[in-house]
DNA sequence: TAACTATTTAGCTAATTAGTTAAACAAAGT
DNA sequence: ACTTTGTTTAACTAATTAGCTAAATAGTTA
């Protein structure tokens, strides 16, 4: 659960995440939303693998990315239900 | 709202959040949870604060931290607002 | 198999972060 | 005023992180 956080902490990641809301995509297509290079968003990408927020599969040349709204929604929530006033 | 996923990605800040959520506690009682010095929780709660996540008031000698849990559940769940399906 | 494209890995650097101890500051009591 | 107690600030260090470029890997196509 940690690592959901820590994958959050960071604003690219978050936008990477927002961009993966909408539709999959691969890597490239990505990566062409920002200003940063390939290789530092590959970086990015495999955090969020490895926090499970999303989850890649070879598609031939590319590799699609997609979010794992089911990890995202359940590891926040869950956190958040420990403030819940009662 | 960066500050605020920044400050919930480290765990030892994240437990004093659940601390505070039992109730208000001082700087050193926090601390005494703890293994690690007196200084490094009081930097963890200047991140905090500057997140707003909490707040402290003084009291004579004590400064009382409580948590904010009105940020804490408008800046989470409006994130997770971006990932609703529709 | 050679060339091309998409992506990742490796090796490096600069910046940030979480921790340390020692010193400073603030409030209270003697 | 001096001491004690609680907390923060300062100065430093070690570890982590986010970025870079160059090289390697994997898949496709000619």
């Amino acid at each position: 659960m940690g690592g959901v956080f820590k994958a959050l902490g960071d604003p690219t990641r978050r936008e990477i995440l927002s961009l993966l809301r909408d539709r999959d995509r691969s890597a490239g297509e990505i990566a062409e939303h920002f200003e940063i290079s390939k290789p530092a968003i590959s970086k990015h990408l495999d955090i969020l693998k490895e926090a499970e927020l999303v989850s890649a599969e070879k598609q031939g040349l590319y590799r699609i990315y997609s979010i794992n709204l089911t990890v995202l929604q359940e590891t926040v929530s869950g956190f958040m239900d420990l403030f819940e006033k009662e």
